[in-house]
DNA sequence: ACAGCCATGTAACTTGTTACATGATTTT
DNA sequence: AAAATCATGTAACAAGTTACATGGCTGT
């Protein structure tokens, strides 16, 4: 979904062909989510199918250059206007599922995760732009938040913390241990 | 590519029939990650395929059961064990591609997905079991985190912090403001 | 000449999403 | 009797991945 919108969005500050589209795209997001060339293609396809785009010219480089379309442009600015629903964290579905699996120790996970955050976390390459920095940031601070949340996560399973909110019903008897489940 | 192994790691706690596995993995997860039901039957069309799952048998009332193969187990062990690899922000791209639109207002963007995030947080329902809250738990420390990057990208963009990180050369003249990207 | 990158694709496949068809059982 | 839910699917599509084919241009 959001692919062919983000193509969208750079071919909405000018004509692009479909390599160049790719490049300046990873330059943007400073390579995290790196982009396969083939599917731009079978983007660009999609979007002219769809009246977004259209095969503005062959310039004299052979380059096959693409325009936005006035749609394109609102359809743009729509997807610009809607705030984004938080990404699935596959992490955490995995630790939910692993608690109640008998072979499995969450524990384990856990540490296992928190070292590949540690691992991945010193990205010292300095950003270029300003995008770069907010894309390179946004990786930061999210893997800084499920380090926080591991610790977390380790608390409740050890039973440290009580398991209800203070919303809930108090619960009767000794807190949950991770043993017991 | 995780629905594929959160089904079969349901399967590797005991024979399911589709309809249960997909309740089961809406229970476990407390229901945010709503799961299509067509694509359960798909994947345990796959999983029986590719030999990590069987058609077991048919119960007394009807259900079509599924069972776990060895290869199956091996399968969920190693998913388990490997780390997860955080998911792409796309509300980070949004922005970093809206920074350089003349018709977007990078501002503006921040004040509606922090708007949108205020709305969300206050999940009110009380987590029925520890596997819950910890999926719970992990949307809402994401969620603290984005808000926290949010305030970051305001100033980085307003230019009240300086642009470059301190192991980049210092930059000459004025620091970046963001009417000049 | 040869290696390597630029550039445009095609093909095969997997995953995920939405919508629909169909029939049984349960609830109101 | 009607509506809702349970249950098993099918169809069509969007999106992502990997691998390959082809040709031009560049640098050594």
């Amino acid at each position: 979904m959001s692919i062919r919108l983000s193509l969208l969005a750079i071919l909405d500050q000018g004509e692009c062909y479909g390599y160049q589209l790719r490049a300046e795209f990873e330059r943007r997001t400073g390579g995290s989510w790196p982009l396969n060339v083939g599917q731009v293609y079978a983007t660009l396809d999609r979007l002219e199918r769809d009246g977004l785009a259209t095969k503005s010219a062959v310039d004299g480089n052979g380059h096959v250059n693409y325009s936005i379309t006035p749609r394109g442009s609102a359809e743009v600015a729509d997807w610009l206007t809607a705030p984004s629903e938080p990404g699935r964290d596959e992490f955490a579905i995995k630790l939910a599922l692993a608690i109640t699996l008998p072979g499995a120790d969450a524990r384990a996970l856990i540490a296992t995760q928190r070292a590949a955050l540690r691992e991945a976390a010193p990205v010292a390459a300095p950003a270029a732009s300003l995008e770069q920095r907010l894309v390179r940031d946004a990786r930061t601070f999210a893997a800084e938040a499920q380090l926080r949340w591991l610790d977390h996560c380790e608390a409740l399973i050890a039973g440290a913390e009580p398991y209800g909110l203070e919303s809930e019903a108090p619960r009767r008897g000794r807190p949950v241990r991770a043993t017991e489940i």
